[in-house]
Order: structure tokens, then C-alpha cells, then sequence
DNA sequence: TAAATAATCAACCATATGCTTGATAGAGAA
DNA sequence: TTCTCTATCAAGCATATGGTTGATTATTTA
């Protein structure tokens, strides 16, 4: 910056036979989505290793300055991405129905997750990757945390619940089991698990435990 | 900045009178050593996203030329950092004592995640960073697979023990139980607890699973 | 229809980055 | 001591990268 670039002489005046396409101009918001959409993809791909916004804007197939005009910085695009990832994790949980027993509350948790790994594999690499960052970026660290804690809270009143009908065990630690639910499912996203089947089988081990003797433990 | 850079009037060779410090020459394998050690905590700190090879030749204190010595790529160096993680991983494991139960050799495993995560977050980090750039490197893939296998038939074998003597339920699913022990020490690893005394809790919830009853489950 | 607004672009800028080149010098071998 | 080997460095190269500038033009407003 800072110099001065007044004498533009570069011909950048095609005179006359340039075949010019039209521009074709969106509102913000439609731009905005078409970009926000994009780079989601690119990290689910590369990581935010391989998140360029030269690349994105080619993706979406406008100009990189016009891109900036719509994320002034690529923080800007993280920080919308990371908007867009909750969203759709709110929006594509399956509902509560009404008069579930709290043993059909946890199978949807763990019907969820899998949901997620078959068919929206672009969230759960997502995810992965905010997760990895989070250390080191606090509007992500927040983002996690805040995904982490309303999921812990959802596990845990299904818990409370399954105790208080004495359909779960009464003497199960709350707070530890909860943990181990969403560890689980994490053991899905990080891919410990060397098969869904294999998923499957330790989800409904857990559940078992959780389920078991109603009253006393070992 | 943005002088031009030719006419280095600034005072850089004054005639005679340098202070030249002498080279400190170090063996290949010691500076290499040295390198991978840098790589190393620099992954921890900043992930792979933060990998800068003229960042570590600054921390070594050596030129970045003297670095591609070394390391020719820049994968080269992450290929040794991958064999430093691997290696450290097996040093510093609890060496199983002659005649330990099969339950002692489980709480082995949660001290075990639980001296790395408390007292060695680097390798943690690393290799959280590892596992997050497994899919889109093959080379750490078949790292963190190997290391993930390893883990899982030292598991397996400490169940199928434990099940044989009669200490463990007899009906347990061992494929599916293994892969949830390694799934609660993700949990630790991908920060899902809250704390350790969470972790502690949630690992002895499932080991109490694993001894409940010991013969009938559900 | 004329003026204001704002989405878009071409061309740049400054810096970062992986890696190379050619010369230098420390350390062990002869 | 002299010679050879190689770890080391200063400088540089080519490209990548986040972001800026000033003009242009489609759309909306007056």
C-alpha cells in the first residue's frame, strides 16, 4: 500500500473487439451463500490447510476481489462457515417424538451420528477439522465447546429421564456416561471405529450397560 | 520495507571488523535430531496448517538451506516427525508387569492416555493433528492405522484374558468393546470431557461394564 | 429517466513460502 | 599438515497468497 499508482498507462482498454460476457450479479446474500457453500466443501476436502480464497472464489466463479468484498478477510469466511456448520447440525437433528421412551431417545442420538457419517460425510469432516483448530482459534474453540455442551445436555436429560422411569440404571454416573456417549460418537468422526457395523455393535454394547440390571451394578 | 533492495548501504559489511561467529557444526543425525524435535513442538503448537520449514530452521537456529540439507521436502521432515511420534508412542508405554490381571492390564491402558494427555500434550497434539490429516495423506494414514491397530489387538488381548480367566463377562462383544475403549481415549484426545476427572469417571464406568456380572449381560 | 447503490472485475501489491545455487569452513582421514 | 567430505550459509528464484485499488456496470431508488 501506500504508493501511489496514479499513471495507469497498461492497455487495459481493449479498444473494441473484446467479446465481452455479461456480468452476472447476485444479491449479497445469494453470493454470500454460493461462497459460504464452497468453502465448506474445500475444507471438508483439504482441511483449512489447503483453504485458499483464490480457490474459492474460481470455484464459485467470480473474481477474488469480489470475494473479499462479500468476506472483507478469510476469517470473515471461516467464522461464516462455522455459522453455516451449526446450523445445519440444528436443523438436520431428527425431533424428539413426542412420548419416546428415554431408551428410543438414546437410540436417536446414536441413529443421528450415524445419519451424519452415511450421509452428510462433508459435516462430519467439517467438524473434524474445527475440532482439530479449536486449540488455536477461539471463535472456533467457542463454536466446538457450544456444539459439545447442548449435545452433553441432550444426552444427559435422556439419561435423567431413563433413571427416573427406572428404565436405565439408577446407579449409572450421569455425567461420566454422558461423556462416554459423546465419545462414542466421536470415536465415529475420528474413524476409530473400523466399520459402521463395528460402530453399531459398540453404541448398542454401551447401551446395554446403561440399560443393564435396572438397579444395581457390578 | 518495500525499498528497494539492491543498495544494501545499511552497514552489512563493515570492511573488516565482522564479528563472523564460527559455524557450529553439528553430525547429521544430532541436527537432524535437533530438526524434528522443532517440527515436532511446532505441530503441536500451530498444527500442520502452521508448519513453516523457515520457522524451524529459525528455531534450530540454523539456515532454512541447511535445513533441505537435511530434509529435502518438507514432507520428508513430516515423514520424520511421523517415525519420532510412532517411536515415542512405543517407548513410553507401561511395560506389562509378568502376571498382572487382565483388569489391572485395562486400568493400564486408561493410565497410560491419561500420563500421555497429562504429561505429554504434545504428543497428544500431534497426534491429533496426525489423525486429521489422515485422509488426506497417505502416509499418515498408514501411520495412524498401524498405530490404531497396535493399540486395538493389545485391547482385544486383554479382553479375550480377562474373558478366558472369567474376570470379564463371558458375552461381551470384544471387537466391539475394544473399539470403544479406544473411542473414550479419543474422547480424552479430541477433548469431548471436561475434565480429567470426567475421563477418569467415564473409563471406569465402562470398566465396571466389562466386570459386571461377569457371566450375564442385559 | 436520471441518480445512487453496490456487485463485479482486471491489475496490483507486499509478503510468505518451498526450495536451489554456489561458495565457505569445520572435522576427521591420510 | 594436507586433503576430502559435508554441514552450513547468504542470496536468490519462482510461485503462492491474502488483500487492495479504482474503474465498470447491473440493479434499485428517486
Amino acid at each position: 500500500m501506500t504508493q501511489a499508482r496514479k499513471t495507469k498507462t497498461t492497455g487495459s482498454r481493449p479498444t473494441s473487439s473484446k467479446r465481452v460476457e455479461p456480468r452476472t450479479r447476485l444479491h449479497a446474500d445469494v453470493r454470500s451463500k454460493m461462497i459460504v457453500e464452497s468453502a465448506f466443501r474445500s475444507i471438508a476436502k483439504d482441511g483449512f490447510e489447503g483453504l485458499r480464497t483464490r480457490d474459492i472464489a474460481a470455484l464459485v466463479g467470480i473474481n477474488s476481489a469480489t470475494l473479499h468484498h462479500h468476506f472483507p478477510t478469510k476469517d470473515d469466511l471461516i467464522a461464516a462457515v462455522a455459522i453455516h456448520l451449526q446450523s445445519h447440525f440444528r436443523l438436520e437433528k431428527t425431533p424428539a417424538v413426542a412420548g419416546e421412551s428415554a431408551a428410543d431417545a438414546l437410540e436417536r442420538q446414536f441413529k443421528d451420528a450415524l445419519f451424519y457419517y452415511q450421509h452428510r460425510p462433508e459435516m462430519i469432516a467439517v467438524y473434524r477439522e474445527f475440532v482439530s483448530r479449536a486449540p488455536r482459534d477461539r471463535m472456533i474453540r467457542k463454536l466446538v465447546q457450544q456444539l459439545h455442551d447442548g449435545w452433553r445436555q441432550d444426552v444427559g436429560e435422556i439419561l435423567k429421564r431413563g433413571q427416573l422411569d427406572g428404565s436405565f440404571r439408577a446407579d449409572l454416573n450421569r455425567d461420566a456416561t454422558g461423556s462416554l456417549i459423546l465419545s462414542v460418537v466421536w470415536g465415529l468422526i475420528a474413524q476409530v471405529f473400523q466399520s459402521v457395523d463395528d460402530f453399531a455393535a459398540g453404541f448398542h454394547e454401551l447401551a446395554k450397560w446403561i440399560k443393564a440390571g435396572q438397579g444395581s451394578g457390578g
